[in-house]
DNA sequence: AAATAATACATAAGAATCTTATACATAAGA
DNA sequence: TCTTATGTATAAGATTCTTATGTATTATTT
């Protein structure tokens, strides 16, 4: 994903974030969409990224439908319902995860 | 470290920071100090700890001093020279990282 | 006095996530 | 024609962490 091993337990997030955002997408899609919005900072591999969806497709928060365009597969996922609810829990997992970052590393205001 | 996987990838950054400000810590200490300033929502455990410590000093980042404190041992590890530097890589990277996936998940502003 | 918790270190088996490599297939561009 | 882009997939290995276990001393509780 990148040289830095922080984006390691980010991919799921990632995924998640952008199906509430674009109601469906397939996986290749996914690799250009964050390609495009870190501007190259952040490139998921096919490695990591296709089982992270079959995880998701298995815990029943995300729904595949297959398509064929242009004579090439494409697997089109969205969020079911429980999809939507870890979305959620994700987002406040991040928010918390920056939160207690920025507090570890910050230098303290020191009262001394 | 926490029940949230985004923390996979932090413990050599908190590590890094934390002897970056406190000159010198041993393991145990450094959960505890961890543990009390994130009040509780991180803990970091023996079995993580212990050997990102060894690996830090394997690759010349820490370097160690035993001492025997009421009987007891105790490691102190402090930051090198490299160990200094790479601190500052690591505290970017966090940077980048947030900044990154803030950027992602955060609402877009559309300017359609 | 005895049992438990706290302090202090260490490692090993297994889980989870990712990298790297490989595989197959079609379409587009050089 | 060869390479790049599009599109999905898996498998071996690396890395990082969890969970469990082990050893030892000191402090606290029962």
């Amino acid at each position: 994903m990148s040289n830095s091993k922080l984006y390691k337990g980010s991919l799921t997030t990632i995924i998640l974030k952008l199906l509430n955002e674009s109601d469906k997408m397939y996986g290749y899609e996914i690799t250009q969409k964050v390609k495009e919005l870190t501007k190259g900072e952040l490139k998921i591999t096919e490695g990591a990224l296709y089982p992270a969806l079959h995880k998701l497709e298995a815990e029943g928060l995300l729904e595949v439908e297959v398509k064929k365009v242009d004579n090439r597969l494409r697997k089109y996922y969205r969020l079911t319902e429980n999809g939507e609810k870890e979305t959620v829990n994700k987002l406040n997992e991040l928010a918390n995860y920056i939160s207690t970052m920025q507090n570890l590393v910050s230098p303290k205001l020191s009262l001394e």
